[in-house]
DNA sequence: TTATCTGTATTAATCATATAATACAGCGTA
DNA sequence: TACGCTGTATTATATGATTAATACAGATAA
């Protein structure tokens, strides 16, 4: 577990992003078991309550769930990981479509620029 | 002059984002005279120190320039006028890249979607 | 010359965020 | 039973970014 954080947005949203991120890219099983607080906190080197923080988010959002006193589990609810993934690449798409707005930018010609970008990034994964 | 402020990002950027998209899309002519600070913040409703540290901004990226003690007019210079736009574009699409990278999203089906999004966005617009 | 615009600079106050220090309760196990 | 993990909650403090208050200097016009 590592996140380079930026200064810009806030740790705790930063966490949750993460596991967005990782859930959506199915790295994670149904119901599996993720660090406890205080141990994810030592891991990322942040503080205990910030991770709690994040991980409070997160439950509320129905990503995770918390049974007991034992360490939280990714959500068995598959709509909700759906969801996730929807909301992720909509997000996305809306934000894209706002940003360009004022630009009057041909759609074709857009579309050019992104599918280039894509390749080269699905390029240096590889 | 209005501006629809979020709470999350800081007003001043906010101010310089919506120049920017203003100087984008046409809407100032080159050379063109911009509120005054003091008038800017009427305006807006906000503090001329927020309007201040702006146009501060815009005028170190050289969007706009001063002379002497009067209002700030928009730059002259073409070429930061087609950068700007380029990068308005290219930082949007890097975004979206960025965040549909870990969703594993077919470049068919998110171009699919984008072209819905735009076309729905156009229709709107009229 | 006085008033009123400019832009600019300095300092203070505010606010959200992050951190920190503690505490409490439940559960498993050595 | 006692220890060491869990999660959770409360309160206080620190910090940095943002915003606000105020002042100053130059220019123009009544």
């Amino acid at each position: 577990m590592k996140i380079t954080f930026n200064k810009r947005d806030p740790v705790y949203i930063q966490v949750v992003q993460h596991f967005k991120e990782q859930i959506a890219s199915g790295k994670y099983e149904l119901g599996q078991e993720i660090p406890s607080r205080r141990e994810l906190a030592n891991q990322l080197k942040i503080n205990p309550n910030t991770a709690q923080r994040a991980y409070k988010e997160m439950e509320e959002a129905g990503l995770i769930f918390t049974e007991g006193n034992n360490p939280s589990r990714i959500t068995k609810d598959e709509q909700v990981l759906r969801n996730l993934r929807t909301e992720l690449i909509e997000g996305a798409v809306d934000r894209l479509i706002a940003a360009v707005e004022p630009v009057n930018i041909p759609i074709d010609e857009l579309i050019g620029l992104i599918q280039a970008k894509y390749e080269e990034q699905r390029g240096e994964q590889r």
